[in-house]
This record gives C-alpha cells, sequence and structure tokens, in this order.
DNA sequence: TGCGCTTTTGACAATCATTGTCATTAGCGC
DNA sequence: GCGCTAATGACAATGATTGTCAAAAGCGCA
C-alpha cells in the first residue's frame, strides 16, 4: 500500500518499444501482431508484456482499442481526444473521423431516457477505393 | 456444397426452443446464458446447437449481435429494421434506438473517404434511472 | 405409411486470444 | 553500490467459440 502518485511507472525498454511500434506502424494491430513486429525488428519483449503494456496504454487513454466481429482486439496509436474510426475491412488502413453530431446524439438519446454515465462506440467498416480496386475479380457465376 | 438457401432449414424442437427462449426473455444475453436457461426448463439442447442456432438466426437477421468489450456476445431478438441499442451495462436492459441521422453521417464519412461497402456499429452504454437510483444503496434485489 | 437421403444434433476435442502465476530481473531513489 | 519494489516473461490456466463425426431426426417421395 504504497501508491506512488504519477510517478509510479518506471521506464523500461520493453515498453518504449512497444510505444515505439505504435507510432510508427499505421492502421490497426492485434495484440500478436504489435507482438511480432516486435520479434522481428530484434526486440525481446514477451507476448504478457505486451498486452498489459497495451492495457495500460489503452487505459491511460493513450491508445484506441477495437473490437471487430472477427474476434482479435485491435490497438491503435490515436490523438488524444475523442474521436471514432473508418476501418477498411480488407487492409485495415483506419481515418480518425470527429462526428460532434453524434456526440450529440447519443447524449440526447441516452438523456431521453434518463441513462446516466454515457459513453458509447461508434465504429464504420468498409472497403477502401484501394482496396475496391484490386477487388473486382470476384463474381464468376454468382451467388 | 450446394446448400439450399433459404428454404433448406428444418424445423426442429432445439431451433424452436431457442427461439422461444429469446422471445420470452428481456435483453441481452450470451449464448452460454441462452442455453443454461434452456437446461432450466428441461429443455436438451446441446451447446454446440444453441450457438450455431444463434449463428443462424444472426446470419437471417432476425437477432441481434452484440460484442461488449467484456468478452461473450450477446445475444437478443430485435425488431428487424436497421436500429442500435442503449444498454444499461449494470442490468443489461436494452432499448432500441433508431437514428437517422447517424446513417446519413455515417454514410456520408465514408463516402467523403472513399469506402464501400459500408456497415457501421453504434452502441450506447449508460446506466438505467432504476439502476442509478438503486446504485447508492445497492440493498434491493430487484427481481 | 415406410424408406432413404440429408440435414441437424450433441458430446467432446481443438483452437485461440487473453489472463493469471510466480520466480527472476532490472529501475530508481538513497 | 544496495535494496526495495515494480516489471518482466515463460508457462499454465481460463473460457468462449468452433470443428469433428457418428447417431438421430426431418421431410420428400414412392
Amino acid at each position: 500500500m504504497t501508491p506512488e502518485p504519477g510517478g509510479g511507472l518506471r521506464s523500461t525498454r520493453q515498453r518504449a518499444a512497444v510505444h515505439a511500434v505504435l507510432s510508427e506502424v499505421d492502421g490497426f494491430h492485434s495484440a500478436q501482431d504489435l507482438h511480432a513486429i516486435l520479434r522481428e525488428r530484434g526486440e525481446r519483449v514477451g507476448l504478457t508484456t505486451v498486452y498489459r503494456t497495451l492495457q495500460g496504454l489503452a487505459d491511460a487513454g493513450e491508445i484506441d482499442v477495437m473490437r471487430p466481429p472477427g474476434g482479435e482486439a485491435l490497438y491503435r496509436r490515436c490523438s488524444q481526444g475523442h474521436h471514432h474510426h473508418l476501418v477498411c475491412r480488407t487492409c485495415g488502413q483506419a481515418v480518425e473521423v470527429a462526428g460532434p453530431a453524434v456526440e450529440a446524439w447519443a447524449d440526447r438519446v441516452a438523456a431521453q431516457h434518463g441513462f446516466v454515465e454515457v459513453s458509447h462506440t461508434v465504429e464504420i467498416f468498409g472497403t477502401c477505393p484501394r482496396c475496391a480496386a484490386g477487388e473486382q475479380m470476384r463474381d464468376t457465376g454468382g451467388q
């Protein structure tokens, strides 16, 4: 029970590595994905540590977590404020989008029903122009 | 490898049971949850079958699936059209909400970036009035 | 009504992401 | 440098979901 206020975190090589990878890669990646990237770079970081570090970063609001229908959670370093994502379901590329109207709508709807402590998730999935262009060879015969 | 789409389904006792439970319970429930309810009722349905039936129903658009941050997927029978949910994170009670403005916003944002085949998920979490009221004492059993 | 083909079922194993464990290692203040 | 304590990491454990495959049950058809 001696909680160090604020400075309770130690700066370790592993944490820096995870942080660095997140800064350099583009789009959303799973924890295992990031772990593989670290290994390729020669960084020796345990998978458990990757998970914990990501958890901590997500907890601190420094990265965003997304749970696509597929299964694994995806992480990405994002701008700090509240925003949402437009994600390509083929290549993973993500665009940050802001929707003040949506925020307002969500709050209003929740308030109408008397809900408090409201949070919301908005995710838009689609196929980005590049992937859509390379994908059109797929309707032989059909259904 | 030519399963009859649409009419290829047979009506079985198990499928009817799952369907019935979904009609009678309120709010979102996990697959394992529904399986437990079926067992309590004396219906002998395998867990695998529950999963498959739910998958089929979700595929047919007859039920809604939600993946809360917690982990398991939750299922609920809903009205057919496209809509979203305002869910109490304490008791699970859910309110269907429609947001034409949000749909339009999502489509517009996606189109601006050239994305096609767009889908989106919107979920609002909060604490419903009843849970918010009873949360200071947390004594009344409620149900 | 009975038969047979095909789908469905269900017990169990397999998978797979994520979390817990715990001995070892390494920051950081002194 | 020393020591305390948090962090690490290999491994096991968890737990939801999916695959497997033989047995059972629907439904069309004779």
